[in-house]
DNA sequence: AGTACAGCCTGCCTGC
DNA sequence: TGCAGGCAGGCTGTAC
């Protein structure tokens, strides 16, 4: 569910106060299986690994967390469907679903909560393998310069698969989800089961617009707590975007634009939502 | 190589 | 009321 906006509100909210701060320990206080950290050899490891370093700067790449460690480590974090990551005074009472705990100077924890447990977290270490690899798999930030027109008209002309896939392939564009792409493809006025190869250069154009519009104007109003009421922010407050939402999780409401009943399909294991009269 | 899809997981909602 | 079943969705591994 957090999408590119909501990691980034996110990280604006923690850098502040996490950035300089020595990480003490980390404790797994409910799972005793610790999925979170499949990708990771062993929790030894990575206890062992974080404990005693400081965090030296967080950044964002495509919906991951990253922590840049000092004096070495790359502390990665994602909040897959459920997640949450909240900075909280260490005798605050613990959160349901807490998974992991980054205790830190100043008796400040960083709390992972994951009810759902698609979350993840892992350290890339030198030795660390193909976790290394991870983020480079990734393809270009949407609100970043090689997110050309160019590229995407040239990625678009080759792939032959629906725009709504195409859009939430994060090999492709890194960050967007169901929620930006259905909006996306709202404001672009493009059908999310047209197919790539489709796309005139005039659509292309209106869709590499409404994805920068749409992102900036999301992560302006802190991202999306949608209608299960998850996401929140670094500091446990809701989301703004919800609002603005034209077809995502609107099916069976009016199109604000025309009227239209909005409706959804499920598109690639998603759901998708448009409106059938806007979206041609 | 590029694309499609099952599986992971669990709270919540709907229908019986 | 209580239960079963379906839905939600990011990412990975596997199959085509």
């Amino acid at each position: 569910m957090p999408e590119l906006p909501e990691i980034e509100t996110i990280k604006n909210d923690l850098s502040p106060h996490v950035v300089g701060k020595v990480i003490m320990n980390v404790t797994f206080p409910t799972d005793p299986n610790i999925r979170i950290l499949r990708r990771f050899p062993s929790q030894d490891t990575f206890v062992r690994g974080i404990r005693g370093t400081e965090i030296e700067n967080v950044r964002r790449r495509a919906k991951y967390l990253v922590f840049d460690l000092r004096p070495s480590g790359t502390l990665v974090m994602h909040l897959g469907m459920s997640g949450q990551l909240l900075l909280r005074s260490m005798d605050s009472p613990p959160e349901p679903y807490l998974r992991a705990v980054f205790h830190l100077e100043n008796h400040i924890h960083l709390r992972f909560v994951d009810p759902r447990k698609f979350g993840e977290l892992f350290l890339i270490l030198p030795s660390s393998g193909k976790c290394q690899f991870i983020l480079e798999k990734l393809g270009p930030e949407p609100l970043e310069k090689d997110f050309s027109l160019e590229y995407l008209t040239n990625i678009l002309r080759k792939a032959k698969r629906t725009i709504k896939t195409f859009l939430m392939d994060q090999k492709v564009i890194a960050g967007l989800g169901n929620i930006y792409s259905d909006e996306c493809l709202f404001k672009a006025k493009i059908h999310p089961t047209r197919f790539t190869y489709t796309l005139d250069d005039d659509e292309i154009r209106t869709l590499h617009r409404s994805i920068h519009r749409t992102l900036r104007e999301a992560i302006k109003r802190r991202g999306t707590t949608a209608s299960d009421k998850r996401y929140r922010d670094g500091l446990g407050r809701m989301g703004k975007f919800q609002d603005l939402l034209q077809v995502y999780q609107r099916r069976g409401n009016a199109c604000y634009c025309c009227g239209t009943v909005i409706q959804s399909t499920p598109i690639g294991g998603r759901t998708a939502s448009f409106c059938p009269r806007c979206q041609k």
